[in-house]
DNA sequence: GATTTAAATACGACCGGTTGGTATATTATA
DNA sequence: TATAATATACCAACCGGTCGTATTTAAATC
């Protein structure tokens, strides 16, 4: 591969993790994707053998996009507690009010869109999210361990509720655009870990 | 309009339903609801000019089925909060657990789908979801005048997290299929609406 | 109750355009 | 000059939608 070819190729992924986002992956056509990059068949297809190879791509991407926004600015002392306070304000306001993903978040929209036409796609999404919420309960555990919650949480249901919680915001936020609802959604959000602590 | 063309209208509205929530709206053909219905494109036509005009007759049909499903069992004496609580489980419970819509919400799939393509049919369901929240804002402002909860409040900002939180678990319970996910979540919410109390 | 008649309903070929994908030719680049 | 990168032309299948025609259906007439 040369420069240029990587360069294209990365501008593919670009272009295609945002008509993804706004679209959707199956609402997006090739041609969308030519028109966006400037291509034709036969620029796009000597980089990509399919739609769904691209799309493992995307969701690399993405992924790698979102990491650095959500665990950015965490301080690796700081609680457990404040760990996830800070993570969910990234989520949010960050994630979706600097719309990273323009049109919606790329995730949350894949998720819903693939769960019921490509199990494929859709497992390797899910993959993703128990992986969260494996971060998100050991983070719990620590705060366990250090005595900071209250006697008889289960902490695998509070830390899907976040992650659940976080989708339900992507979606609103997604077709409403009502930036008071980021704004809202952490606070609430925030009460409820708030009311986890002993 | 002759009972039988009244029994087809339906039968196409139903199927579409299913199908729409399965795969989704665009991803839905007229062909998969004439195979579905067992129909051909002309009687298909008859009943409805467009699938655009087909998808608002399904959304009346789907508000239906919600509507006698998560109002169903509420009790008109009770206390607001506890209204609430019974909503929230039926929407979860029955809506998600009993598979009221196979496949996944069909308000929350379309609202994921369409937010970023159709501006006419992603604002018919932003009209139905600020609904629910006013009413959901009415409920806490009742518990409020019953002194049932803490001071200072933000209403809407908690009708809004509750509406959040159950386009979450939708999301993640069509992806997944786990029905202990819908267990805690009803739990979590819960015990959210619990911490609001005086 | 049988027959006629007109409207309601359903059929199926067809339309222009788009889909994801391929084979081959051409152009840059190193 | 060899190879990576892109362009062009093309494919069968499918998309939402139209339209003239055939078949049911139910009411009106005998």
């Amino acid at each position: 591969m040369t420069a240029k070819g990587i360069q294209t190729r990365r501008d593919i992924i670009k272009k295609s993790l945002q008509l993804f986002c706004v679209k959707g992956y199956y609402n997006t056509s090739i041609n969308d994707i030519l028109a966006a990059t400037g291509l034709t068949k036969g620029g796009f297809y000597g980089h990509f053998t399919s739609k769904e190879e691209l799309w493992y791509a995307v969701y690399d991407e993405a992924l790698r996009i979102w990491r650095d926004v959500v665990f950015g600015g965490i301080p690796t002392a700081s609680d457990p507690l404040e760990r996830i306070q800070i993570f969910v304000e990234n989520d949010i306001k960050k994630k979706l009010g600097n719309q990273v993903f323009e049109g919606g978040c790329f995730f949350h929209s894949m998720l819903v869109e693939l769960s019921g036409q490509s199990a494929a796609l859709s497992s390797h999404l899910l993959q993703g999210f128990d992986q969260l919420a494996g971060l998100l309960c050991a983070w719990l555990k620590q705060a366990a361990r250090q005595g900071l919650l209250k006697e008889n949480l289960n902490l695998n249901a509070i830390a899907r509720h976040i992650i659940i919680a976080l989708n339900g915001a992507a979606a609103l936020h997604a077709c409403s655009r009502d930036p008071a609802i980021l704004d809202q959604a952490v606070k609430e959000l925030h009460f409820y870990i708030q009311q986890l602590k002993k």
